[in-house]
DNA sequence: GGTATTATGTTGCAGTTGCAACAAATATTA
DNA sequence: TAATATTTGTTGCAACTGCAACATAATACC
């Protein structure tokens, strides 16, 4: 498996941080890192320490979904589902190097500026689509189709900043995209609609919740 | 929503063609290009034209997931799911450009190839990241805690070479990352063995179909 | 506008699953 | 090693969901 600093000089990983201006932060065991990674819009790369990401369930119990050690690439927002279920702990103290991705920008010579512009443009939509699959996953490991449906409008609702949500596509694709069969579904968007929590106009979706 | 030539002047454009040794090719209408990404191992970006990637269900119909256009990513190892389930079919004449990201050691300026290095390992790393976040969405859109396991299972004995296969984690984490209830899984899980699908001895599941 | 096609809504029913509660096995710690 | 905590296995039951079949609505096509 590739490792952020594979091939490079231990010399020229430093030339790296100066380069990109990079703050190396300290954590002590104990912290909980998911607030911070949640704010920070960048990306770092554990230099020394050992993290555990943890989902707590309802019913009170956790489970450690992954261990990250040295040379570990840490970002919530592209790693992992952006969720309050998750908590990033530090088990030893850890120091973690962030890398301001924008940075790359001024990087190399001017005269190929053009290069790293395209490159930070890659980054840029490659981290989207990271984005996507972890949204879909946070909805596809819901266990009902209520609970999938609701997910599925609460992210669209933070989204648009509106109660008013519109679909992108019919709703045989939306089943799809739930991994739900369509008239399953559609029987418990009847009862959303029944008890309340919604309206639907063709594929505009009021949510009163 | 930022595109790949953002803030790339065309003239800089056809520059980065040349500096990555890209290859421009033609695809006709009702091509299905599937196989043909599954191949490759570069990133396609779309010149002009018109794609859907659509995915074929069980019972003969067809769903479209996704459509794609001038300046899109095109890329079926990183994008989407790996199946033969979908289909990449070109609705009107596209051409698409593909960019070797090999290449990227070989751009730049010489004393900073460690620049170049460290751009090239993020992208392995990441698009690693897109091939996780796609087999788990892979198995959580089956429908059955069975089909679930199955799917699991092959990809396991895909990566492994191998109808031995090791579990990497407990098996609460395994319902976890099927999205399942755990005890529903421990009888399915009895019912394979029952089956004579599988036999388990601790964390390592021999595979017999 | 009329017709064919596709999408959406509804419902019965059987099969699957989550949940809870508990037993047994395994791992951890003192 | 004994004691404790955690994981795994099992089962009844109620709830949920997939499936099929069909009605209705919306859309596309000629």
């Amino acid at each position: 498996m590739v490792k952020p600093f594979d091939n490079i000089s231990e010399k020229n990983k430093y030339k790296l941080f100066q380069a990109f201006h990079t703050h190396i932060m300290s954590y002590n065991k104990g912290e909980d890192l998911s607030k911070m990674l949640m704010d920070r819009n960048s990306l770092g790369i554990i230099i020394s320490g050992y993290v555990q990401i943890i989902k707590k369930n309802l019913n009170g119990t956790s489970l450690i979904i992954d261990e990250l050690y040295e040379d570990d690439i840490l970002s919530i927002k592209t790693i992992y589902v952006q969720d309050s279920e998750y908590e990033v702990l530090v088990k030893e103290e850890t120091k973690i190097v962030f890398f301001d991705l924008e940075q790359i920008q001024e990087f190399g010579e001017n005269e190929k500026g053009y290069y790293n512009q395209f490159i930070k443009n890659l980054f840029l939509i490659i981290n989207d689509k990271l984005n996507e699959k972890n949204e879909r996953i946070q909805i596809l490991t819901k266990k009902t189709i209520r609970n999938r449906l609701l997910e599925y409008f609460s992210i669209a609702k933070t989204k648009s900043g509106s109660n008013n949500i519109y679909l992108p596509f019919s709703f045989m694709a939306l089943a799809d995209y739930l991994g739900v069969d369509r008239s399953a579904m559609s029987r418990e968007l009847s009862y959303l609609k029944e008890e309340g929590f919604i309206e639907i106009k063709g594929k505009r979706i009021k949510l009163t919740f």
